[in-house]
DNA sequence: CGGAATCCAGCAAGATACTG
DNA sequence: CAGTATCTTGCTGGATTCCG
């Protein structure tokens, strides 16, 4: 018998196209994109209200935090809360499952950081090697 | 004294201009564009060729294939190996770095599995609460 | 304050064809 | 077999403006 592979991607695709079939992508899809990483990373220690994310994430607009919160809590990693005040008050806190995530994240994170040193070096081999000629 | 919060992604920006400046951008760039996560999890059990690892990712193009595999020899996550045989054959595999790589990516790809189902729920409930209008 | 709507540039990536 | 080269497109995300 041909020992299929398991593969964990399953139904991989334009990434838009399966939308919630592949869990892969699922995850991938988060942290790919330019922000949502460090929004999680940002409600770490605490709950945080829409601007003070804005001033906290370096550079965001108030578009794509608003879409990216928009994701993460559809997703239900993050849960918004709504203070009728005036003006209205709104406040964002990661979910039990928005914090499990996080964990991942800073193991990355942690990884990235010990590893950073090793990748610059690498890099400039690289470039060394394929610049003489 | 004013707290000074400890952001781990620095100097973040545009991920073009920062190149090798910001560790956690220089790791979500990596699992974050559509193949390379693909590619570093295909080369667990083994070394791989070049239309080997075409073949088991599926629906690559060989010009993504490429420069993806470009990106993590450049990075030292994976090695290169070209034997002058007749046609060519170019072996890739994991170097020490990717492999420790490759275990955190791993765990991420575990926690979606885990996470899948409730993902997909929270999904259908944020819907319900937005179509119904 | 916390967004939504619109417009637009740039890059990632697909398709296709060619090469040593 | 293992790529390279070129063209083209779709989506991501930035800038700006407006709203309850």
């Amino acid at each position: 018998m041909p020992q299929t592979a398991p593969t964990p991607w399953a139904t991989l695709g334009p990434a838009s196209i399966n939308q919630g079939q592949c869990p892969v992508r699922d995850v991938l899809d988060h942290i790919g994109d330019k922000w949502t990483a460090l929004i999680v990373l940002t409600l770490k220690s605490s709950p945080s209200r829409f601007s003070a994310l804005h001033r906290a994430v370096p550079d965001i607009s108030k578009r794509m935090l608003t879409q990216s919160l928009r994701n993460l809590e559809r997703d239900g990693l993050l849960s918004r809360h709504v203070f009728p005040t005036k003006p209205p008050a709104v406040e964002y806190r990661l979910t039990p499952m928005g914090q499990s995530f996080l964990r991942h994240l800073e193991s990355l994170v942690a990884w990235a950081e010990e590893n950073h040193p090793a990748v610059r070096e690498a890099r400039l081999r690289f470039e060394a090697a394929n610049d003489e000629g």
